[in-house]
DNA sequence: CATGAATGAGGCTTCATTCAT
DNA sequence: GATGAATGAAGCCTCATTCAT
């Protein structure tokens, strides 16, 4: 388990960078204070040089570390789901059951995920309503094939990759598991935000709601896949 | 029918423009370029000034049909569920097997659009790939629930009742009418968008197949919902 | 003469300009002041934050009128050589003797110019200084080729065009006229600069002198060309 | 002879510098790379970050060598001259007929330069390039008296004065023996720029044009001087 | 009603430079 | 002596918007 441990360690593509934030303090500083601001203000209003402001240094030196702000929600984003993947590879090492497994993931990807003492500088909390609120923007641009061809979302795919395995383990016949696995993921980020904001149009008032839901739709779906096609 | 018809007519939250643009030469002309321009360059980049060299009109011109490039881009999205909502409405009119029903839905929801040509300034089929790209840009903000409040998301969230009526016909003892409903009109958007970028973590290369893959998760979750929970 | 007249009239490329400056009163007092300023300062220091103080208007009305301070720079000295030449065709209309016509065109080129009251808001002798510290650099850029088959330089391609003619006019074998119209008009530049910045490098202390050292170097080269090759 | 060829050893004002770059690796990569970039990119372009990068080093190191990119650049355009200087000089040492010197003097300036193997690091051939791109911004500034003052541009004006001397030799009564130095000079650069971007006002499509352009004006103008004026 | 002109504010970015090691 | 990090200032440019006609 330690080699596999240290294999999943969070790692963001090194492209999203000029400078490894995690290697000084003022970049760590600049990770805290994004991710406190993005959730405040929301990345259209989120610019370096309030950054720059609430850490108390110049935009100037931010730009030492990213890029633009885009590059910047991709490093964000990019943690977040290397650090889910490694809650979900950790929680489901010893499962066998398959079902199990499913169900443990969408725990994972769905219940209110709380502040990590590892990574002393990053709020999981807030970052994952950042998720919820500005990742499908960080993909949904003119960029995105080349963005896409330079890794920045690579690991975002690899966790729907491991979902994918998972439902394959339970249904090797299921022709969809790619597109189920997808679906459930952003599934989770979508009716958290209908949740929150439209709750004419969701069921869900609680995560566990939005918890049970994906898990009914995935075992249903799996369960008599066979049947339907 | 006829009153039917015309209770669906394309209507849009009239807070969402200064001046109907259907009124005049010019607002339809911005409608139209509009459409062609954010297909072209996305939301992020397009600009009153840019549509306005577009249409060979000051920019201020434009100013008195809409307040800004986000009341814009939910006109248009308004428009197209609204539109959407037509379509689905008048197809499923006399079916009665509400299975049908919602295998109809579900394939006007994903099949390739074509361009209807009762609205001559709109490109209906760039207009759909703006809703790919943008619609979900349109909400995620900071001011939804004020926006919300004020209407503006409302066809769309008729639209998701609809297909709600229809999973409640088919099952009425299915927990999670809503939040399927929902689920299949952004998973029919989403997985649009990962076939033609993130093709690893999508099984879906055509529409056809989108289809399918939805078709199939609501049937089975529909079908066998009472044997799971 | 009329005709000729208007041929000649001040004209500079409209590409140096988004929106002609000699048509509002703004553009007017952007050109008035760019000249004041670019010769108090210099290109590299002058910025259209500057001038927008000069004026009191914001800079970015400037950009309304020019793309950027390179394309003001080019289109100052396309006015320029424009009056230049101007005054060159005016001044030579009915001179018949070629030797007269050259030494004329020299007297233009070299002596300290005088306000033409004409353009009122243009002060042709600071002008005329900006030419002489700022107009190489207006070609001497990586874009030289691309902006020159733009036509940014055609009038001052045209002035060299005219000395050459006269050049022919008195001696229809020397074999290089258009490089003596071009050493002409850019010695007439740089002895004007050695004269006030490298004084021991140039014989020449006055205008005067200079345009007599130009008419004596083409006089010579003119007279004996066929002695000597 | 050996004491004349040490005097004209190639020198820089040393004030032009703040550590010989000649006198450690890093100032000699230093001066290598700078003469590589500009010529690629242009002084506009050029910047410390980007010297610092191309040597993989940090742009405070070359603070140590160069007070700025200005400094640098009348370094090398120094260096060239001296370099030109050490030319003309070794290659007019044993001529007795000034009209042959001045000949010779003028193949030097024009006549495409080699690479000269005694100054490993420096490529003469792109200096001389450098040289004809951006010499004149090295004087066109608003500093010029005071940094002329500080000797910054003595060496070009030694080699003025050298061609002077023997224009002197050739015709002692001619009146304009700095102007036309100076005129040469700047001639070979101007028609080489010409040559290469603007061949509508130069009858020079070559080096050896050029070459033959300038020694029939100096050898027509000194020869007939007297008759002229 | 439509338009052209003007503008203030602010975003993004780079430069040149200094400081600390 | 060489380097890496940090920074303030400023440049350039565009946006969204208002005003006057």
């Amino acid at each position: 388990m330690q080699r596999l441990l240290s294999t999943i360690k969070i790692q963001v593509n090194e492209n999203l960078y000029n400078k490894d934030p995690e290697t000084s303090d003022l970049g760590k500083k600049i990770i805290e204070h994004s991710i406190i601001l993005i959730h405040e203000i929301g990345v259209e209003a989120f610019t370096f040089k309030k950054l720059g402001a609430a850490i108390k240094s110049n935009e100037s030196s931010i730009y030492r570390y990213f890029e633009n702000k885009h590059k910047l929600l991709l490093y964000l984003t990019s943690w977040y789901w290397s650090w889910i993947e490694y809650q979900l590879v950790f929680s489901t090492l010893n499962v066998t059951d398959s079902v199990k497994k499913i169900e443990k993931a969408i725990e994972i990807l769905t219940q209110p995920i709380s502040k990590d003492s590892t990574y002393k500088h990053i709020n999981e909390v807030l970052l994952s309503k950042i998720v919820i609120n500005e990742f499908s923007k960080s993909y949904l641009t003119k960029e995105v094939d080349k963005e896409n061809k330079e890794g920045y979302f690579s690991v975002f795919k690899r966790l729907i990759t491991r979902l994918q395995e998972i439902i394959i383990e339970i249904d090797s016949k299921y022709p969809y598991p790619l597109s189920l696995a997808s679906t459930v993921i952003e599934g989770a980020l979508y009716q958290s935000f209908l949740k929150d904001h439209f709750t004419s149009i969701t069921d869900c008032s609680s995560s566990k709601e939005i918890q049970e839901f994906l898990t009914h739709l995935v075992n249903t779906t799996l369960k008599n896949s066979k049947n339907v096609r």
